[in-house]
DNA sequence: ATAATTCTGTACCGATCGGTACTGATGCTG
DNA sequence: CAGCATCAGTACCGATCGGTACAGAATTAT
């Protein structure tokens, strides 16, 4: 028996989409449940019975989101070499928070750096979440040690607080207002910097044959 | 006649000392009034009849913040050379957002990176004066060129987004949670990567004479 | 049909939001 | 001392906050 009583009037996947593009905009505490809401084209009691609450559904969207805004990073991540690893996760980045179908930014950092008391659970929740982003690339970094495109003597986690600092940044600068332009720039020269500061080895440089 | 009427009952520097302290960690829009004006000590319509309101106190706090607490950036400016201002600047920072007599962060991030619709203005005006520091240090560096530590094809502009976005990423890991040594790893390979970037002229290795 | 179940929509809850009217207390000036 | 100016403190304002009770509508099961 697959479904009792009336059938709810909405997608829960698209409404989750509209909630997530409030979040994303007016950060955690900036959005009221009234905005959400009305930008999900339901009303209230709806929202509470299909998502428990306003942080129950905050976190769903947050989950929506890793699913799908960070799936770059997730393909970054495949990239053979630590540099290409990093060209990669930073280009992307620049191009993650500057989308014309999206808030600037990025809504791990717009969701709320910080919050009143009674929320900070959302803030650390956040907060968390990145740092378990950081510590993927620094596994990565482990394996790209082991298979030599990263020196033996360097450091995984250090590195990768480099670079994840750099994407953050990235992503206040989005939000400020800055071209995807000048996130590229930043990209490029974080780049450089992360090759001479981890002693990657560089790709080769396939000048084209023939 | 120096002063009519009764005279106040507390120091505004002192409240605005508190008050400074509750919205780096609450956030503008986490810290209420009530909660501002318990932390300052003083009732509601004193706040309002000294300060104005809420957004007026919190730019009164960002104007100390910025004279105080970004007092180290300013004097990162003098350093005679550009790598030596990058290294200053990088440094102090990491110690700036793990102070123990603050909260994590820095104020410009944590007070409110997005905002309600009506807050709006707050966030517009925090993520200004990050671009205008950012602007100060470009500029110091279109001096380095002139002086010849930056190579004549340096790009003053990128270089100093690149900077910020370093230091950016330092406060939100700050907030975080993460430890100054950690942050201090951060400068230390972003001001590698910034010599390696920018072709910066190095300070000579005093190595110990005698 | 009728009962059981689940959703929609209105209308509301107490609490808190930023902000203020008003009464008294406290000072300086004449 | 009288008179005035300013501050402190209580008590309150309308609006909005997150969250919900309840009645009616829609669907399946019997």
């Amino acid at each position: 028996m697959p479904q009792r009583g009336r059938p709810r009037g909405f997608d829960a996947d698209e409404v989750l989409e509209r909630a997530l593009e409030v979040f994303w905009r007016y950060g955690y505490e900036g959005a009221s449940v009234n905005d959400l809401a009305a930008a999900m084209g339901i009303n209230k009691p709806s929202l509470y019975a299909a998502f428990g609450g306003k942080e129950e559904l905050f976190r769903k969207v947050v989950a929506r989101y890793a699913d799908e805004d960070m799936e770059y990073a997730r393909r970054a991540f495949t990239e053979p070499t630590a540099y290409e690893v990093v060209a990669t996760l930073l280009r992307e980045n620049a191009l993650a928070v500057t989308r014309d179908d999206r808030p600037a930014g990025c809504l791990s950092i717009q969701g709320g750096t910080a919050c009143s008391t009674e929320n900070a659970p959302v803030a650390e929740f956040l907060a968390a979440s990145r740092l378990a982003g950081e510590r993927a690339l620094a596994d990565r970094f482990v394996r790209a040690v082991a298979d030599g495109d990263l020196p033996a003597d360097a450091d995984p986690a250090a590195l990768a607080r480099f670079v994840m600092s750099v994407t953050e940044g990235q992503a206040i600068h989005a939000a400020a207002g800055v071209s995807r332009e000048d996130l590229r720039q930043t990209a490029e020269i974080a780049l450089v910097g992360f090759a001479a500061a981890s002693g990657a080895r560089l790709p080769e440089h396939t000048t084209n044959p023939a």
